[in-house]
DNA sequence: CACTCGTAAGTTGCATACATCCGAGCGAAG
DNA sequence: CTTCGCTCGGATGTATGCAACTTACGAGTG
């Protein structure tokens, strides 16, 4: 039977309006309705109005008191930031998780990788939805993994950016089979127990991110 | 007259409730009940449950699902973790800082400075709690500066840390004369535009501080 | 005596009704 | 014709009542 129904109201739809502002269903911009939203989730006004209250501490959409709530929109500097965040902080976290990663953490991580790897893979298997996916999970796992809850706090309200997470589909082929390799070898560095070769890799791997999003080669 | 009592009440609650968090009348570990909160506030449970939701994501309170909120205890090694996080991306932000910051801006970091040196200047007039609320608007002016939204963000679920706002009484007189001279010397590097010399004392500003909180001298 | 199950108390989670506030549209005055 | 002010509509903000869950305690049994 499906589990995820027997969660609390509010989790829903905190769930359900982040996929759809991620996936783009719901534009920066737009206007967001707490009768409207309830109606549609099924739900009473409270829920949706926590689940809101909780987006917009994740930066996902802005509350403006007495007028409402709207989708945040995002520029291309913002998504730059990101970047520039991101290149700061998770290599310092990739470096920590060398030295505390378990035996099965690592095997979690190797099947994360190698699914990856599967998955991106050129033909008719290639499936770059399920990627992102995928991509998600591994940074999250790291994070998680590296035990740090003000490095994890500090990624938290950056990470979720809209273009950011769903932009698989830009990537040419050779910077798709880069990214996928960083995630393999951010795997055997972490093994080795190398936390300097780990981070380098994960600096690789943010930097090869950015030029394919913002087409800076810097 | 005062002004704030006509404000929100879920934003009184907010503020109130982090306040008495952050200067340790209400101690980590401690439990919060919705319905003691709301007679204490002398509210409704509905804001304040909304206050607890918001501090929850500032990382102020943990909220267990049907088990209520507490305070989030904050080990040493969490201390660690936030000085790390701001070496990382502070300096950072100084550096934007230095190229967008305009004469009043310039003007306003000098007044806090210099504010500051002589609030914190040894003898009778020392006020090292005013301290704490200058430093706090010193930094965050700074970030305002920067302009760079994802990095604001970044920060914001970091500095709260309670342990941290209010430690100017852990100083000794080297240190806080260090400190104090630091956001001097920030702001004259901005006056230069010379991002990588503000930058360079905002490493040394927060190292400073480390070393004073953890007396790791690393 | 230890363990398990049932029950009850107290809490949080949700829904609904009421109060408050903002903004648009219309009308009158300058 | 423009501008100011008022009123009305619709939204958010708050209070309260009911339902669901979690936990602790005690009775019953092996």
């Amino acid at each position: 039977m499906v589990e995820t129904a027997r969660r609390r109201a509010s989790e829903r739809a905190q769930v359900e309006l982040r996929e759809q502002i991620l996936s783009g269903a719901l534009p920066g911009g737009a206007h967001l309705g707490e009768v409207e939203l309830a109606e549609r989730l099924g739900l009473s006004r409270t829920p949706v109005r926590e689940a809101l209250t909780r987006l917009a501490a994740e930066g996902l959409v802005e509350l403006h008191p007495h007028r409402g709530a709207r989708v945040t929109r995002f520029t291309e500097a913002d998504l730059d930031d990101t970047f520039d965040v991101r290149r700061a902080l998770e290599p310092r976290a990739t470096e920590r998780a060398a030295a505390r990663a378990t035996a099965a953490d690592l095997d979690e991580l190797d099947d994360l990788a190698a699914t990856m790897l599967a998955t991106g893979a050129p033909g008719p298997g290639q499936d770059l939805d399920a990627l992102v996916e995928l991509n998600r999970r591994f940074h999250a796992r790291l994070i998680e993994i590296a035990d740090t809850p003000a490095l994890a706090a500090a990624l938290a309200g950056v990470v979720h950016t809209p273009v950011v997470l769903r932009t698989f589909h830009s990537y040419d082929a050779g910077s798709l089979a880069r990214s996928l390799a960083h995630h393999a070898e951010i795997v055997a560095a972490l093994r080795a127990g190398d936390g300097a070769w780990a981070a380098a890799v994960m600096v690789s791997h943010i930097a090869n991110a950015r030029a394919v999003m913002t087409g800076d080669r810097r």
